[in-house]
RNA sequence: GGGCGCUUAGCUCAGCGGUAGAGCACUUCCUUGACAUGGAAGGGGUCACAGGUUCGAUCCCUGUAGCGCCCA
């Protein structure tokens, strides 16, 4: 005997084992040689990172297509995997000997602190690999790949090799390049990182002050350097400071605005790097500014006013400084105004003075050596403390504005100059756009791909090189560059190789000698070799999504020519978030399409977000995070995919409430109790010569057609990406088909004698729960495995062991008009029954009789046969028949049959009146809407037949329903 | 500022040119032999607002308001 409830957590994980035991998710099964791939690789998640709901969507949306196609019989491989996420994981591996009280990362070396990272990894990375095993992924385990590969292959391994080509072809075809840019700048890591890893905080000061503001007592107010400091200690941003910068050659004056130019700016210190002031060209107040200098305070720099759309007249003063090397829009200026790129920070964000003498005006005769090498924010009150006390600081006032920080440091990011590694990302859009604008991949749903057009014609170059330690080392190595005569000059050479034999092998035909590796820059230079030249390896690391961006042929075995890339690449679809479609699925279309020449996948379906009930991301310092372990562990993981598939409406983000996941684990409850009640009324095993199309038992005839209807719906939905519709398909059939009417309708056919009709309907009711095993396995696929052993126990065929390799059934011919006319007669019949003594408040227990007035003959013979089911699911005492309704009795119509249910003593006769023209003055409003509408010629004349007929059969049938109604009325007098 | 999206029952959301739907919550009744993680019945919506197109608009178009996200 079955238990009364499913418990998950006793059941999943031996379930999961059988999986893996019988390799069911294993691709390329022999006796699948000759089926239609089906591929997806998986969105690798981050080898440090744990299961969220973002996954939990992710992979429960790509376990349900993987199941469903496996189930049709193609040949499926969802290929695993983890990414190496450069700075997280390092960062990780850095807290932990912190922890540990171990030396750090600098004292480590390069070499011993990688090993830390692959015991790190050995040890505890990748636990979100198990976490999807227990969301029930059904992953090809055994193909779950890295983007690090495996440490003991070291540059032979394949995806180092992989790497190693991609970069090295890109070099040749002059797609990658190194430039001298603005990079987003993390001093905490000291690294460049990528836009996905900036986040943007706004920030809001408190602090104000106006130059010549009076106080009460009419005393000019003073600026107060350490109020400002203090404020700027507890956050250094979120304030507008308005400086005064002199004309070149008059006398500056703070109260005469013909002697200066205003400017204002969020972050002072960057004005030690300024080398111009922007003013809108048409800017009717400053525009005579343009072509003079001015004399940058503190510095001396002598700068030009220069016209510039950039410069917004609305925005403060009308007039901006520009400071090329700080800032991502004066950069631009600066490159169309000619201005100077000065940089006035070191790595760690500190101010630094070592810049061009030419361009330091009188810094050093001007006393402000202070500066050099203090931190930017103290630098900032410094700085503004500075031109205060010289009198050029007009106004502070408070201001909101976003602030680029870290997304795993928290640190302000600087906008920063430094010599990178870039993709000519614009030269290899152009194939990745035209594959989506040829329809060979589409997006799902299809307004995402305005996005990517939208990005991809307004990329950026793509810069890839990371100052970091764990990733993929660049594959170039630097040498001093030699004249015809092999000495030495001042400039540098270049030699990118895929591997370091074949460097040195190109750095020894270009010197003509032996070349040795070094293993840094300094030494290189100040040694002078005689027998010998060296170089060195860039110590820099790629991107990690430049190795994502190879994923869905790297992992199939790239560059080397594996079966495996025949078979499975281009893959089938793309299952990802919005959030990625700039940083992962524009770079896969890209390499894909350049060193495959085909699209890497066919369909992008671009699924929510999660958030929480209220509607905001998740996440920690909100402390709104729902863990889907916990809910699995709380109501099983059946439950919470069912619910992310119900919720899972396209284009919509998903709200979470687990009261939800507690609807679904019910769902779950009432799924187990149609089997245990199967299994007590000996409906489990359904026979093996049970053929659907040969059931005379109206009943089954109707669940049968039913559950067609259903198999064809959630096909059709699953195959569209309409999750939410296959969920609800589903849903409805289980509970509000089968459970609600089917099971109950049977129930006196199956606790009755035996009959012919009771060996049916048991065969019967083992093939439908069996079906909807199969048609429910890709949403719940832990319990519908567990009851089909169940199902199949004893069973003798030869069908595979395990649910997930069992066909998707395809019925044909099964839809049946008759079935539903009568089933649909008794549902209503009963429904309607049970209604009115609702509402007449016939106590439950009492049975009432049942008459039915002026039937014919069918429904007579109707009534006669289900006149056992009518009487136990409507209550009743006993049915019959007559050509006029009793009177005093309550009387209602189901689908034209007049039922009277004679209450007289039982209810209160008034009520029923009552009850009665409340349902007439319905149906008559409802038909003098509809006669209104046909009355309209127009409405006649355009609107299609078929709605006009629709609309004249509607007023029909309300009017005969109202005749009737009016008679039983007149009956109850 | 630019782009995208949203506004439907108390809540969370489907739907979408042709009589407004689900789950949860709520009310009443029911521990009958699959299931109280259950059953039966019910209340509850001028589908944000204003115009327009149409025989007909919750649905299409325009505008307004509010909210959200992305990019500056």
């Amino acid at each position: 005997m079955m238990e009364k409830t499913f418990d998950p957590a006793a059941v999943e994980a031996r379930i999961a084992a059988a999986w893996e035991q019988s390799e069911a998710f294993k691709a390329g099964r022999p006796e699948r040689a000759g089926a239609e791939p089906f591929t997806i690789v998986i969105p690798p998640p981050n080898v440090t990172g744990n299961l969220h709901m973002g996954h939990a969507l992710n992979n429960t949306l790509q376990d349900i297509l993987c199941r469903f196609e496996r189930m049709r019989g193609k040949d499926v491989l969802w290929q695993p995997g983890t990414d190496h996420a450069g700075i997280a994981t390092q960062m990780v591996v850095e807290r932990q000997l912190a922890e540990r009280g171990e030396k750090d990362r600098r004292t480590l070396g390069r070499e011993a602190f990688l090993e830390k990272i692959w015991a790190w990894k050995e040890e505890s990375g990748g636990a979100i690999i198990n976490q999807l095993k227990r969301l029930g992924a059904s992953c090809d385990w055994s193909r779950e790949r890295f983007t690090m590969g495996n440490r003991a292959d070291g540059e032979k391994g394949q995806m180092q090799r992989a790497v190693a080509k991609v970069f090295v072809q890109l070099h040749k075809e002059g797609l990658i390049y190194r430039d001298k840019r603005l990079v987003n700048w993390d001093p905490h890591f000291q690294t460049a990182i990528s836009d996905l890893e900036v986040v943007q905080v706004e920030c809001k000061g408190s602090f104000k002050w106006t130059r010549g503001e009076v106080d009460k007592d009419g005393a000019e107010v003073p600026f107060n350097p350490a109020a400002l400091k203090k404020v700027l200690d507890k956050s250094p941003n979120g304030h507008l400071y308005y400086f005064n910068y002199p004309l070149e050659g008059v006398a500056y004056n703070p109260d005469d605005a013909s002697t200066f130019i205003q400017v204002a700016t969020t972050r002072p210190e960057t004005m030690l790097g300024d080398s111009g002031v922007a003013v809108h060209p048409e800017n009717e107040k400053l525009k005579h500014l343009i072509g003079r200098n001015v004399v940058l305070p503190l510095v001396g720099r002598v700068i030009p006013i220069v016209g510039d759309d950039y410069a917004d007249p609305e925005k403060g003063t009308g007039a901006v400084k520009i400071t090329p090397a700080h800032d991502f829009n004066d950069f631009e200026v600066g490159k169309r105004r000619r201005l100077a790129q000065i940089n006035v920070l070191d790595r760690q964000a500190r101010i630094t003075l070592n810049f061009n003498e030419a361009e330091t005006g009188n810094m050093h005769s001007g006393g402000f050596d202070s500066l050099n090498e203090m931190g930017r924010f103290t630098a900032r009150s410094a700085i503004v403390e500075m031109m205060a006390a010289k009198g050029f600081l007009a106004k502070i006032e408070p201001h909101s504005h976003m602030v680029p920080h870290g997304d795993r440091s928290n640190v302000v990011i600087e906008p920063y100059l430094t010599d990178q590694w870039y993709v000519d990302a614009k030269t290899m859009a152009q194939p990745a756009l035209k594959a989506v604008i040829d329809g060979q991949t589409g997006f799902i749903p299809k307004n995402w791909e305005k996005t990517y057009f939208e990005w991809l014609n307004n990329i950026q170059p793509w810069c890839i090189s990371r100052q970091l330690w764990w990733g993929h080392q660049i594959p170039v190595w630097y040498g001093m560059a030699v004249d015809e005569h092999g000495n030495r000059t001042a400039e540098q050479m270049q030699f990118v190789a895929e591997t370091e034999a074949e460097a040195i092998a190109l750095a020894q035909k270009y010197y003509g000698k032996n070349v040795k590796i070094e293993h840094d820059w300094m030494t290189l230079r100040a040694e002078e070799y005689t027998d010998h030249e060296s170089i060195f390896r860039d110590p820099d690391v790629l991107d990690t999504w430049f190795s994502s961006a190879l994923w869905p042929f790297s992992t199939l075995g790239w560059p080397d020519n594996t079966p495996e890339v025949a078979r499975y690449y281009p893959t089938s679809t793309l299952v990802t978030g919005f959030d990625i479609i700039f940083f992962w699925v524009a770079r896969m279309m890209m390499m894909g399409m350049h060193f495959m020449g085909e699209v890497p996948f066919k369909d992008i379906y671009i699924h929510a977000l999660v958030r929480d009930e209220k509607g905001a991301k998740m996440s920690k310092s909100k402390g709104n995070v729902i863990d889907p372990l916990a809910l699995i562990d709380q109501y099983g993981a059946d439950a919470l995919r069912f619910t992310l598939c119900a919720m899972a409406a396209q284009g919509r983000d998903i709200k979470l409430a687990t009261s939800r996941v507690e609807g679904y684990r019910n769902f779950a409850t009432k799924l187990w109790n149609a089997a245990r009640f199967a299994e007590m009324n000996g409906a489990l095993l359904c026979p093996a010569d049970f053929d659907p199309h040969q059931a005379r038992e109206i009943l089954n005839q109707w669940a049968i057609a039913e559950l067609a209807r259903t198999r064809n719906e959630i096909t059709q939905a699953i195959l569209t990406y309409r999750f939410n519709d296959a969920a609800s398909s589903a849903y409805q059939f289980v509970w509000g088909v089968f459970c609600d009417w089917y099971v109950e309708l049977a129930k006196p056919i199956l606790q009755g004698p035996e009959s012919p009709a009771k060996a049916e309907t048991r065969a019967a009711n083992a093939f439908l729960l069996r079906e909807t095993l199969k048609l429910l396995h890709p949403f719940m696929p832990f319990i519908t495995e567990e009851l089909w052993a169940a199902v199949q126990a004893g069973a003798s065929n030869a069908a595979p062991k395990v649910l997930a390799l069992v066909e998707w059934p395809d019925y044909q011919g099964l839809e049946n008009r008759d079935a539903e006319a009568e089933v649909g007669w008794l549902v209503d019949m009963i429904s309607e029954i049970r209604s009115v003594r609702n509402e007449m408040s016939v106590p439950g227990a009492l049975q009432i009789p049942l008459v039915l007035v002026a039937v014919d003959a069918a429904t007579l013979a109707r009534a006669q046969k289900w006149n056992e089911t009518l009487c136990r699911l409507a209550r009743l005492s006993g049915i019959s028949f007559a050509d006029a309704a009793p009177r005093s009795a309550a009387q209602l119509l189901v689908r034209g049959t007049v039922a009277a249910l004679p209450l007289e003593g039982i209810i209160d006769l008034g009520a029923e009146a009552a009850r009665l023209n409340k349902e007439i003055a319905k149906l008559q409003s409802d038909i003098a809407k509809t006669e209104a509408k046909l009355a309209n010629a127009d409405f006649i004349k355009r609107a299609p037949p078929e709605i006009v007929e629709e609309n004249r059969e509607r007023v029909e049938e309300w009017s005969a329903s109202v005749q009737k109604m009016q008679t039983a009325l007149a009956r109850l007098a």
